[in-house]
DNA sequence: TTGACGTATTCCCTTATGGGTATATGATTG
DNA sequence: CAATCATATACCCATAAGGGAATACGTCAA
């Protein structure tokens, strides 16, 4: 098998540093197209299928208006994401390292002094 | 260009289902490669191959144990994701009302500097 | 209608994935 | 030393990525 697909679920679409950005630029409201080309500073090809993979996991929606399309962001599919990473908040919390450093100093002591079995 | 390296930063590694169950369960401890084998039902060479992305973007920490390798998690790459999606927090929460008022802001802001149209 | 504009799709190309399988390396025991 | 356990690396393969460039499609203006 290869890697999955971008479009498999939010994790693989946001994976990608563009995509985060036009979601970073979406946040702000909805724009057309032609506006993250210019702002992104990517060739209009590239951004449509950065959108397409955006649409295929409903991270963001369109709306057609005119001969444009008004993209607008749809953060709902990020909730999952931001839901697994709370769960290693406390992992990066200054009372925890700390703790975690002493538990270290333990094992090592532990191998330096339990050589038998 | 291809899609950047698995081993790129965080939000690559932990596109891959399979390297989030293994920091799931070091989540829980310090654990020897085997052991994490037998929980995921993986072959032993793809745990240690995710292990090694792990490794490289420093997702964990290895620690040499007679012939065993005991591996313990390192979340604190996990917190600039965090950080990301945290931003877009109030947009699943239905807490638009606060948040549109500072969108509009700066939308027209933006509107001044920005050279569209 | 024609033509210009805004956007999407297609094709080419290089690169790397992740699983499978075989094998290499390292440490421990006898 | 050899044999064995624990883990890492090397290969092969099918798949798809993301950028570049060309082109197709849909809408609006004249």
């Amino acid at each position: 098998m290869a890697r999955a697909a971008t479009t498999t679920d939010a994790f693989n679409a946001v994976a990608e540093p563009r995509r985060r950005q036009i979601l970073d630029l979406l946040a702000q409201g909805e724009r057309p197209v032609n506006d993250l080309v210019g702002l992104l500073g990517l060739a209009q090809p590239q951004v449509s299928k950065h959108l397409r993979v955006l649409r295929e996991v409903d991270l963001v929606r369109v709306r057609d208006e005119g001969r444009q399309r008004m993209y607008r962001l749809n953060a709902e599919p990020l909730k999952p994401l931001h839901d697994w990473l709370s769960r290693y908040e406390a992992s990066w919390n200054k009372r925890f390292d700390l703790m975690d450093e002493v538990l270290e100093e333990l094992k090592e002591t532990e191998k330096d002094d339990d050589n038998d079995h």
